[in-house]
DNA sequence: ACAATCTAAGTTGTGCACAATTCAATTGTG
DNA sequence: CACAATTGAATTGTGCACAACTTAGATTGT
């Protein structure tokens, strides 16, 4: 009894299509700031802890060096950020705010609640997906 | 009171992250039958209503001419589809299943339980999971 | 001391996404 | 009928993702 699965019943292309619909909010508003959504990922990783190196930026956002490697060049091109050689451990980059990166902070301080605006979910339901949606990744990650 | 809006408490990374980690999942599967995961999804639009435009595929996928027109060609050089022109309208190019893309379903039959055995939810929370999902996008479409 | 190993970052190549544009075919309107 | 407006698909250009590979610098084991 093999039956030939269903689009509308998947629940990766469910994810699939929420995460495209919510960038796409956020990409007019990001490209007010001159940004994409991977670079505003990487710049909320620094504004909470400045500087980092491109390892660590890689392993909070699941992203390689291949991804992040000419995506930090555009961000230090647009002024954001600037790259360093460590003195120590001549191999290691490290990616530090400039003044214009950190005062991007407060112009996208607003920007999460614009998803919260359209998401047409309680509060409630809200924390709910996220806590189900961190449940999920780590499984599906442990699970490769 | 503006504060730094932080990467561990946004839904919208929460999504991105879920939806990479769903198609990694599935892309060593997909890999042994020769296939991404966008070609995928055409393919199962397909096994449920043969053929179909280009336009309407987009339509099912939230996917433009620009990502599809490419992505056919590449279905059709693999031999799963064939592309042809209507005769009624010019403009217009149906997608035809081949027999190879047909008897690809039975292949793939067995991917989307892959998913929810590597989840770690239950099946309830999954479709909770898939409904949510659902109603978010729609609402994240609209206000756009 | 120094060769073998490992590691961090960068590079190359493929395939999406998506905006903007082009072009041909069709439709709507005077 | 003529012709402007619209539509369907393709093309061009930018920026991710991700695999595979390269390179330079650090570590480890004798």
């Amino acid at each position: 009894m093999s039956e030939t699965p269903r689009l509308d019943r998947q629940v990766c292309f469910a994810l699939y299509s929420a995460s495209r619909a919510a960038t796409a909010v956020y990409r007019p508003v990001l490209e007010d700031l001159g940004l994409t959504y991977p670079q505003y990922l990487v710049l909320l990783v620094l504004w909470e802890n400045d500087p980092r190196g491109v390892k660590e930026l890689g392993e909070e956002l699941g992203l390689d060096s291949g991804t992040l490697s000419p995506l930090l060049k555009r961000l230090e091109a647009l002024g954001f950020v600037e790259r360093r050689r460590s003195g120590e451990d001549e191999r290691r980059v490290a990616v530090h705010l400039t003044a214009a990166g950190r005062e991007l902070s407060v112009r996208a301080s607003a920007i999460p609640q614009r998803l919260a605006d359209a998401a047409g979910l309680s509060a409630d339901e809200l924390e709910q997906l996220r806590t189900t949606l961190g449940k999920l990744t780590a499984a599906l990650h442990s699970a490769v």
